[in-house]
DNA sequence: AGGATGATGGACT
DNA sequence: GTCCATCATCCTA
């Protein structure tokens, strides 16, 4: 267990979650690996955000947010997707980033079967959670521990960051708070 | 290329 | 009953 890794997600999620692209999350389920470079971010700062599920304070569906910078907060989408955050703020904040999309390091075979396509595979959330075999059952699970089988590991960050409002929520809509890899080329 | 829609379950009013 | 931090598919052009 390693705790000093959390400083990637110190300060306010606005702050904290472009800091995230660049980084990986990495899954290892069933004896596969998969690897995914991480470049489109949202940030939700708790009460102080009506676009976020921590919003109206603590509940046991939400309550994995509240806890330490680095737990994963997975939820159901629409009753068919997972979506997965960390937990960013100090604890009791509710404060935390969902995770949109990334690239395929490693492993994209595995992901191919686990989506069941060949392409599209990682933009987006309920996409991205699939990729890494991600469920509810990972509810609450820490993100740098060397024992979990999803972990978050730190990166290089990339050449520059686009900030636009967050996407398919109905409150809030003019924060950007929405972060996005890109290069002189273009986004990623 | 882009707009509409159904699937589907949990949280909330 | 209504509202979603969504996605794949099925239209129309």
């Amino acid at each position: 267990m390693t705790d000093d890794l959390p400083i990637l997600l110190s300060g306010p999620p606005e702050i904290a979650a472009p800091r995230l692209l660049g980084a990986d999350l990495v899954s290892e389920i069933d004896a596969r690996t998969v690897r995914i470079r991480i470049t489109e971010v949202e940030a939700y700062k708790g009460s102080d955000d009506p676009a976020s599920h921590a919003y109206r304070g603590r509940t046991a569906r939400n309550a994995s947010m509240f806890a330490r910078p680095g737990t994963l907060y997975v939820y159901r989408s629409y009753g068919i997707h997972n979506c997965a955050n960390t937990a960013t703020g100090p604890v009791g904040t509710g404060w935390g980033i969902l995770i949109r999309g990334g690239e395929i390091i490693e492993g994209e075979g595995i992901v191919q079967i686990r989506r069941r396509r060949s392409d599209e595979l990682t933009n987006g959330p309920g996409k991205l959670c699939e990729a890494l075999g991600i469920n509810t059952d990972h509810n609450g699970s820490y993100l740098f521990d060397s024992k979990s089988s999803i972990r978050l590991e730190p990166g290089e960050p990339p050449e520059m960051v686009l900030s636009t409002p967050r996407v398919g929520i109905s409150k809030a809509k003019e924060r950007p708070w929405r972060f996005v890899a890109a290069t002189s080329a273009g986004v990623s």
